[in-house]
DNA sequence: GCAAATCTACCTATTGGTAGGTAGTATTAT
DNA sequence: ATAATACTACCTACCAATAGGTAGATTTGC
């Protein structure tokens, strides 16, 4: 068992934490050390640039986020099951805790960002976007969703849920989020009736 | 004519326009200094410290929205037509010079807030909340709105324009903002047929 | 023995913030 | 009216803290 994997790994679990939490301009590896016990250049040992840590971070949740949906996909449960499993998938990134989605952190921040953390976000972006696609496609199909392009639904969807994300932190209201997404999923619904 | 009041006013506009492109902890007094062609000590001088700073500029924004929102008001136009107008504002909040929301940035960022600037957040986005929910509540009077708690439908409203400003800048998609508004405007009337 | 991993110790740049001074403009007291 | 006073708005010059990052010595595990 390889010591080094395992800090490797701790120590992008820790990122992502503080950047869910605070943001990633905020974030130091200070942040790093102080909470694995180790000084910050052991920290740059295992990746240089702060920017290397970002996109390893990122590219580690991108492998989460497939793991799941694989998951989701295998159960073969109907598409507006799968949409809630989707949802509490992103209600519990906070769990109370005060965190929110990487996806969104990065996105606010956009502009601060070096490219190659840029091409990460877009590559974990298009990831969400294609399973909305492709669920919310699926569940026209069958019957379980209204009319709509499923490329704006499948925006409009994952805006939401960012959004409800960031808003509900913000207002201190927990029950927030759940109440957005629940009528989200209605509105989703009732149109074809 | 008190030279003061113009630069107090010329400080603020460009924190609001840093801010919206990068984020607040990003922005810098320097920014400020730079664009103004002034020191940083005299920055200083008219908000001694970043929080205050950052106060005065929700503060400000937020009249420029009461403003706005009373003359919308004026115009006595439909409430779809009103939501429209709304979402032309959040549209031309970046007008392809990729800014976001100010509600959104200081609210992606809730974490690293001192309370004072905490507080003056939860004021902006308890305005914007507050006239959707009646803008809502009148839409649903006057058949144009299907149903659904006025409250939840404003903060789903509010959530998916901060979350599509957002997720289009990363995105690099200009149009995607104008596509995912229309279709939430079409969610919220389809619903009543 | 050797390489991976961590350490100490440092560097430079930037940050928010302060101290103290200086022109110019009002205000006030005589 | 005018001289002393005080205020506004800016300045230069600094400070301590923290940031990301590097060099080189030392420890650790196979």
């Amino acid at each position: 068992m390889p010591r080094q994997v395992d800090t490797r790994d701790q120590i992008l679990a820790v990122a992502q934490q503080v950047i869910q939490t605070r943001s990633f301009s905020d974030f130091s590896y200070q942040d790093v050390a102080d909470q694995l016990d180790l000084r910050k250049a052991s920290v740059h040992y295992h990746f240089p640039t702060k920017t290397d840590l970002g996109v390893a971070m990122l590219m580690r949740y991108q492998q989460q986020l497939s793991h799941w949906m694989r998951q989701v996909a295998e159960q073969a449960i109907t598409p507006p099951e799968q949409l809630k499993a989707y949802v509490q998938l992103f209600g519990e990134h906070l769990g109370g805790s005060g965190r929110i989605c990487p996806g969104g952190i990065f996105s606010a921040e956009w502009n601060t960002l070096a490219p190659p953390l840029q091409d990460a976000l877009q590559q974990l972006l298009k990831t969400h976007e294609n399973w909305l696609i492709d669920l919310i496609w699926t569940g026209q199909k069958t019957g379980h969703f209204g009319p709509g392009s499923p490329e704006t639904l499948a925006l409009l969807v994952g805006a939401t849920l960012q959004g409800a994300l960031q808003v509900q932190r913000a207002m201190a209201r927990p029950e927030a989020f759940a109440q957005v997404a629940e009528q989200l999923l209605t509105l989703l619904r009732k149109e074809s009736l």
